[in-house]
DNA sequence: CAGGATCCCGCTAGATACTG
DNA sequence: CAGTATCTAGCGGGATCCTG
């Protein structure tokens, strides 16, 4: 009964993007405005002052205030939030260290430098389109309007 | 000026992120509960019948109801909405075949067809670390509650 | 079969102000 | 510097009923 077999696989893979599956969770948590944002920061960072510096695939800690920087825009709020949510699923580790001014740093695990990738390519398609989608966005909306 | 201008690459590779641009567009597409699993079900599409059919990159077109009985559990008001966003921003075109009972049918286009690509990695992505990203939950909760 | 209209709930996320 | 509490608007998205 292979194509049974087969079938069952099948399943098995698809079930990620079903409905009220718990395997579909993962997908989720990519979801939410700031997500994507904050997992591509970390290694999308040109500082100044290091000029050579490919800033390759290689996602470094970051201090709250320092991601809060890099993403204009977003509220401490949410800030928080994400990466409280991202915390509790592996991406990041939090360490606290209490001094003068408190300083956290959140520093990418294994989990987080895949889900890193994958953000990474979402981006440089979202670049590399962009353009495209939006030229086709207004000549669909001149054809109905 | 090697380095303002390497600065200023920096930025446009990055604003993809940044709220209010425009370029964050593409990736605000993308959110949204139902997009990822529609732009994936064409390809993973192994229909009883075709064993040997390696259901490879190969997202053909597809029709509503197809679609919809794939990815149980979306509504028919969230599917039709879904779809429309996508034809706007180009990654399926909708061809109606006026009959006896209408017919209409979705045909990823190039674009879509990287899209695809995207999705399916953050799909297998989704399906690979699932396990462990639900155990770091746990035991992120076991320990703060 | 496909899609629109309407109603309605809940969550996301922003603004603001306050603590350690 | 980092985080929390509260309030609030807006939108995402489900259910239900109706058209061609």
């Amino acid at each position: 009964m292979k194509a049974a077999r087969k079938r069952a696989q099948a399943e098995v893979e698809q079930d990620v993007f079903l409905a009220g599956r718990p395997s579909r969770q993962p997908l989720d948590r990519i979801s939410g405005k700031w997500v994507a944002p904050i997992l591509c920061a970390p290694g999308g960072d040109d500082s100044p002052g290091r000029p050579g510096a490919a800033h390759a695939d290689a996602p470094r800690a970051m201090r709250c205030s320092e991601i809060s920087r890099l993403l204009a825009g977003v509220s401490r709020k949410m800030l928080t939030r994400t990466l409280r949510a991202l915390e509790r699923d592996d991406p990041f580790t939090r360490t606290v260290t209490p001094a003068a001014p408190v300083t956290v740093s959140h520093e990418p695990t294994d989990l987080g430098r895949s889900l890193h990738h994958m953000t990474r390519g979402l981006g440089s398609w979202a670049r590399t389109r962009m353009a495209e989608v939006l030229a086709n966005r207004e000549k669909h909306d001149s054809r109905t309007s």
